[in-house]
DNA sequence: ATCGCGATGCACT
DNA sequence: GTGCATCGCGATA
């Protein structure tokens, strides 16, 4: 597949709706060993000064928050345990707020996909979870600070999500009133979304 | 220097 | 559903 980068102008929207027009956007990682690339079809909104979750929660500032601080497009990885995640950078100057990308699913380069994460892998587990598909596209923390519209990591063109849902955020259940805002958004019925939509019960 | 912990994934019951 | 590996970051001293 033939994709250029979006724009810088692309990013400067608001961080909720970012993170919902992200949905669909093709998602491309250049190594030495090939591309690949996968569709976005699950997102998650990190609102800073605000939002618990939030790394950068209160406006806290630290080496590792600093790209936050910054213009939105730029890439924001972080090391969780020993995966690596990968955030969009949104917001303007002075606002540290990012999007999550949650899930994708495979586009090019399933071949170097399944040499990452494993051959005995089924499909859906490639990518279907924020430190699995970083493993299946080689994405990694030294592409902190790099921007989202130009190789070698970028965000592209893709092909339109159908319908959206959305809900609350996936692990974080010690972050107070954070934890129930709907801000995790994925393409309805995809099945690399991480987990399946919350089932509402009645008790609900 | 050291201590606690987490935006996870995987194996296991 | 539960348990846990494993390590960088941030806070504290």
């Amino acid at each position: 597949m033939n994709s250029r980068p979006l724009n810088q102008q692309f990013f400067d929207q608001p961080t909720l709706e970012l993170a919902k027009n992200l949905l669909g956007k093709l998602l491309v990682k250049e190594t030495e060993e090939g591309i690949t690339s996968g569709w976005i079809v699950e997102t998650e909104a990190y609102i800073g000064p605000g939002d618990r979750a939030a790394h950068s929660y209160g406006n806290r500032r630290t080496k590792r928050t600093e790209v936050m601080f910054g213009p939105p497009g730029f890439v924001y990885t972080y090391v969780m345990h020993t995966h690596c995640l990968v955030n969009v950078v949104s917001g303007e100057e002075g606002n540290p707020e990012a999007v999550l990308i949650r899930a994708v699913e495979p586009c090019d380069g399933m071949d170097l996909m399944y040499q990452r994460r494993g051959q005995d892998k089924r499909e859906k587990d490639l990518t279907n979870g924020p430190g699995k598909l970083t493993k299946a596209m080689g994405i990694v923390k030294e592409d902190y600070g790099r921007p989202f519209f130009e190789p070698p990591l970028y965000i592209a063109e893709g092909k339109p999500p159908g319908s959206m849902e959305e809900g609350p955020r996936i692990g974080i259940d010690n972050s107070g009133e954070a934890k129930n805002y709907p801000w995790r958004f994925w393409i309805k019925g995809n099945p690399f979304v991480s987990r399946a939509p919350s089932s509402r019960k009645k008790s609900d």
